[in-house]
DNA sequence: CTCCTTATTGAAAATGGTTTCCATTACTAA
DNA sequence: TTAGTAATGGAAACCATTTTCAATAAGGAG
């Protein structure tokens, strides 16, 4: 247990009280999903997969609830380019170790990658302090993301 | 003329014929105004400065020259997270330097940053062989911007 | 220059992810 | 229980971008 905020199926119960939110079933359930699985899913997908077991959870829920996480930075939103937005857990959260994407344009499939991150954070804190120095900026994130065709897709 | 595909008002009219396709007043207009300007203007943008010299020049062929431009290579398209695409002369085509983006998520300005480059575009090259290697794709761009609130708006 | 093929066009309608509205439901504290 | 407020879902609204389709115009052939 490397921090104290990370034991287990409830973490964020407090969480979210502390801030005067409630945990609801479908809160519950998103957050759980979030959390139990590695991919970045779309809204629609945690839709979908919460459906089977929480029939009454709409849509517009899982958008209101993938809103609060974002704004509680309990979440990450990526945009890999294909028009909807994606969702993973922050890191912190979970053992989750900072990494940054690779996503083919053929396919959509997305490789989360860990190798070379040491010295891309080392060159980015770097260049986030240039900056904010230089330009007056108070930085508080980056997307670093390569795009290209994975084997299947470069083979035709 | 540091290269010899930049020679004044015209470079691009072989380009297009080159492949098929048919250089038109408003593709011509869109492109004119791409090279003149600095920023980064969204469709929507391009539609309104060019309207008032060539009315006849309908948003959706905005649209379409500006996604031929892109196929073509002539263009960037870029995302800074506020909903709506931006497009900016790719480099090479003008003096045009390679460059990257720090986006206020406040008032969405959008500083363009050549310090650094060089040491990102360095460890950038690293990284995508390794990726290459590493994950068998075929590696055809990349995506590096600095999010954060400019001085304006962070002094509330 | 004129004709002909075919790329290109604009207006309007369609798309699709995301938000907003609003009336209803479910917590929570007293 | 009761009041006050957070949370909900379904439908409608939003809005950037695409598609449809009939009308138009660019550019090569003759």
């Amino acid at each position: 247990m490397p921090r104290g905020h990370c034991r287990g199926q409830g973490w964020w119960r407090g969480r979210f009280h502390g801030c005067g939110y409630r945990l609801t079933s479908g809160r519950e359930a998103i957050l759980s999903l979030l959390s139990s699985s590695k991919g970045h899913m779309s809204a629609e997908d945690i839709y979908m997969k919460i459906h089977t077991a929480y029939p009454n959870v709409g849509l517009t829920t899982v958008y209101r609830t993938l809103e609060l996480l974002f704004d509680l930075g309990m979440i990450c939103k990526l945009d890999f380019g294909d028009g909807r937005a994606r969702y993973e857990l922050a890191e912190g959260a979970q053992g989750a170790r900072h990494h940054h994407h690779l996503v083919c344009t053929g396919c959509n499939r997305v490789v989360e990658y860990t190798d070379f991150i040491d010295k891309e954070v080392e060159l980015l804190k770097e260049t986030e302090r240039g900056l904010e120095e230089k330009y007056h900026f108070k930085i508080t994130g980056h997307v670093i993301q390569f795009y290209g065709l994975c084997d299947r897709c470069s083979g035709k």
